[in-house]
DNA sequence: CTATGGCACGGATT
DNA sequence: AATCCGTGCCATAG
């Protein structure tokens, strides 16, 4: 990565620029830090200048800007920004500001943070602190790998303290999380899962009562043992490992179809936050584009003034350092005004979608956006890709949730099964879609049925009965 | 005969 | 150029 921006910087100016301000598009809060970082440290002609923080609400403002939150009006428009917040992010020097969230105790795995960041809103200070600790002794799994009653003691609170907080941390995204055991963990999916679906009441005595049995798929036992003909094991023993997972920690993000396996970036940190002045929904829509790094970057003025007084060999790779760095800077700019352009039209178009849920996303496609902020698309693809956004409501999402074209319909199906009386074959589901003005053919009704694990419909009947 | 899942094709996306 | 996704056709199960 490094090797090709030196490499480009060689080239002339503008294609240098637009390589490197792509490549700077493409990336992630995360790796953003690292491409700043390594190239903080290895050129001189960078610098870093110290942060300013807003006076009335003690953000983190950019060089020459003025506090985005305090200072705009109230209007109809989200208001789009960069930020800088990395002590939000990387646990760095706390500072005494209003951030709740600069009270994180420091976790270094990503798992953990992830978890912590989202229950952190609804714990206060002791409660994070056993939290954080809890959070600490989680296997790659996902599970725990201590006694709650050893948490207990260590954080010198009681086991029911303990346990509150395991329930809220349980919940947190990947659901299940935090148990002491797979067959805990699928019994608090099953709990969340249940209040959004129909849910096999079988599935439940299956995994509390035979749980070894149900991992050994030992199906015949099993029929026998609830007196239930196989083929329903089978269809519940199905309906399990479709949607739930017995190892928080594996999966991937929401979704928890097409597990592939190599998911290294499952918890990441958000790219960007909308959200509510003050979590108030009535007040003004903010979104931020997060910065890694404090304060702003620049061309050192002092180097350059070096610049003029050395001589010889030096001033050549000192030259070469300066053109370097102010490429970088103008880079970076350029990646965050682009950002800033996307997120702004894409939240405009997608309000509804992030104030009131998945089915009012409206259908864009990335071509139709590039041609509306005359980008080319290829350019909207690097800057969706690998992003993640923090809505209001504390879920992050993948940007390219923005861009699904079958979301919405896909939440609206699940609507339409939920509310049936009788279960519904795909084709006429596929018609009430189409009047519902979701035009999707019936094959495609099986798949999306298929995505959100529910099971079909004369499956479906058996069941509801069974519950 | 009907409902569903598998395979493969074509267009969109990356 | 490679990959993903919706869809049509066909085989199979009930």
């Amino acid at each position: 990565m490094l090797q090709q921006i030196h490499y480009q910087a060689l080239r002339p100016q503008t294609t240098a620029h637009l390589a490197q301000t792509m490549t700077l598009l493409s990336l992630t809060v995360d790796e953003l830090r690292n491409q700043i970082e390594t190239e903080l440290s290895n050129n001189p002609a960078l610098e870093l200048v110290e942060e300013r923080r807003c006076p009335t609400c003690r953000r983190l403002l950019p060089k020459q800007g003025i506090c985005p939150v305090c200072s705009c009006p109230q209007n109809n428009e989200p208001v789009v920004f960069v930020s800088a917040r990395e002590d939000f992010y990387f646990g760095g020097e706390r500072t005494d500001d209003d951030y709740p969230e600069n009270d994180f105790p420091v976790v270094e795995d990503k798992l953990p943070t992830y978890v912590l960041r989202q229950v952190a809103s609804e714990l206060t200070r002791e409660e994070l602190s056993v939290a954080a600790y809890l959070l600490t002794h989680l296997d790659d799994d996902g599970l725990l790998t201590v006694p709650l009653a050893e948490i207990a003691r260590y954080c010198h609170v009681s086991l029911l303290f303990v346990q509150r907080i395991q329930q809220i941390i349980q919940r947190a995204d990947p659901i299940g999380v935090g148990s002491t055991s797979p067959q805990e963990a699928l019994l608090v999916q099953l709990d969340v899962l249940s209040e959004s679906r129909k849910v096999p009441q079988l599935a439940r005595d299956m995994i509390m009562e035979a749980m070894n049995l149900l991992s050994r798929r030992q199906y015949a036992e099993l029929a026998r043992q609830f007196h239930v003909p196989i083929r329903q094991v089978q269809q519940v023993a199905h309906f399990i490992s479709e949607n739930l997972n017995p190892f928080p920690g594996r999966s991937s993000w929401g979704d928890g179809r097409q597990s592939n396996g190599s998911r290294t970036n499952v918890y990441r940190h958000p790219d960007i936050l909308i959200y509510y002045v003050n979590d108030d929904p009535s007040g003004q829509l903010m979104v931020e584009i997060i910065m890694p790094i404090s304060g702003t970057l620049q061309v050192n003025p002092l180097f350059r003034q070096a610049l003029q007084q050395t001589s010889g060999e030096n001033r050549e790779a000192c030259k070469e350092d300066l053109e370097r760095a102010s490429l970088f800077v103008k880079c970076l700019q350029q990646r965050n005004h682009t950002m800033k352009r996307l997120i702004q039209r894409v939240v405009s178009l997608q309000r509804d979608f992030i104030l009131y849920g998945e089915e009012h996303l409206n259908s864009i496609t990335r071509v139709q956006l590039a041609r509306e902020l005359d980008v080319h698309e290829s350019t909207i693809s690097r800057a969706v890709a690998n992003k993640t956004v923090q809505l209001p409501n504390r879920k992050i999402i993948p940007l390219s949730a923005f861009f699904d074209r079958s979301l919405n319909v896909r939440s609206v199906l699940c609507d339409l099964i939920s509310k049936e009386t009788k279960p519904l074959s795909d084709s006429e589901l596929a018609e009430l879609l189409a009047a519902r003005g979701f035009q999707v053919a019936r094959r495609t009704v099986a798949k999306y049925r298929a995505m959100e694990g529910i099971l079909p419909a004369h499956l479906r009947r058996a069941v509801s009965i069974s519950k």
